[in-house]
DNA sequence: GTCTATAGGCAGATAGAC
DNA sequence: GTCTATCTGCCTATAGAC
């Protein structure tokens, strides 16, 4: 175990709080917990992110940075607008199916949790929470938002300039629509306990968008 | 003031926790915040839940018995499947225009909280609460999802039958996307600090499942 | 029914040694 | 960088008087 290697520890701290995170919220988790997780005290944690609220913009931007990673290799690898919005229902599918303690040590059996629960788009998890969350992770989780719409609402346009889409109205209220359905079905999908209802939501919403449809 | 009626001081405390939840979440409040709203103290509001997952129980349910008369109403008053589903909308809409401090009496400027936001439907926020919550809460969201989305694929079925709506797959699928879009919608639209954001992506889903539509 | 008083625990955060 | 020790405040909950 290297003991000083700052960036490994920092990243090992962002890993276990997004699954805690992901799964029980930004006020569900505790520099406690995430000090069990990743094998050092609180203390050691406040040295590397200060306040809980410098951890959540680490956190959100962090996690922004990969999805926009991830969008940018579907407009790279993906030939089309459907294969694209499929791919993208489908990176999210892959975090509701990630095991919440996928990542860190400790965590073995919950002493006094209620039970296991699935994870969720962290998006949703900080929108869920926006009312109480500090100044600038909100501004995190807004930028999230509107990158992630505005990425769909591009994909939706050219979509339906080629022809391989067709839906009413504007790209971007589409965008926010198929945002919304897919970020409401991992909620739903995890309340249910069954990640089909996902795969559901999602096919269905694809469905609608096609062009011989509806 | 009528210092002995516990009908009054019950609903009182449950309108409180029901803004509150709305708002912060499940996790996002306090017995402290609620004495100070209903103007009690915390030991008067153990008396009348003991614990606080009694408090999250009554409240779920007795928003899923307001939801479940609302759309009896729609029902009963509004001629075609369209329409219920254009009320089922409102419905929520009111939700997230309703001021998060519509009731109770204190509360008025926040000394220390982050800054206002809007209310979102309750199912939602408890839905993305799901992991922390107590057994018992958990069963009464599942129950609260589960009622909203059987009483819109019934609505869906009722107008692909009557030709007033056209949608691909099964109305079950069709109503968890619908369900799923709503809810988070009243999300999206509340991160973007704009009730906008969910009237568009609503009349958009509304739109697709028109007849001539996509 | 509502109160005062208090228990017991966890939260985020800091000081200072190593 | 990581630690021990500690602070202050909030949380849910209970005992017992009125």
């Amino acid at each position: 175990m290297p003991p000083a290697d700052p960036t490994h520890t920092a990243a090992a701290i962002l890993d276990a709080a997004e699954a805690l995170a992901q799964t029980r919220g930004y006020n569900g988790f505790s520099y406690r917990d995430l000090a069990a997780r990743v094998g050092i005290t609180t203390a050691s944690i406040h040295y590397h992110f200060p306040g809980k609220a410098d951890l959540g913009v680490a956190l959100m931007t962090r996690y922004g940075d990969a999805v926009r990673g991830a969008t940018a290799d579907l407009d790279r690898r993906r030939p089309d607008a459907p294969s694209r919005l499929r791919g993208y229902a489908a990176l999210l599918e892959a975090v509701l199916t990630t095991p919440a303690d996928a990542d860190a040590g400790a965590a073995p059996a919950a002493p006094a949790a209620p039970a296991p629960a699935a994870r969720v788009c962290l998006g949703a998890m900080l929108a869920s929470d926006f009312a109480t969350l500090p100044g600038p992770v909100r501004d995190a989780v807004r930028t999230f938002v509107d990158e992630n719409v505005r990425w769909l609402a591009r994909v939706l346009a050219e979509g339906r300039a080629a022809g391989t889409l067709a839906f009413p109205g504007t790209p971007a209220a589409a965008a926010t629509a198929l945002f919304s359905a897919l970020e409401g079905a991992m909620l739903v999908a995890r309340a249910a306990g069954d990640a089909g209802r996902y795969r559901a939501a999602a096919a269905w919403v694809l469905a609608a968008l096609a062009p011989a449809a509806a």
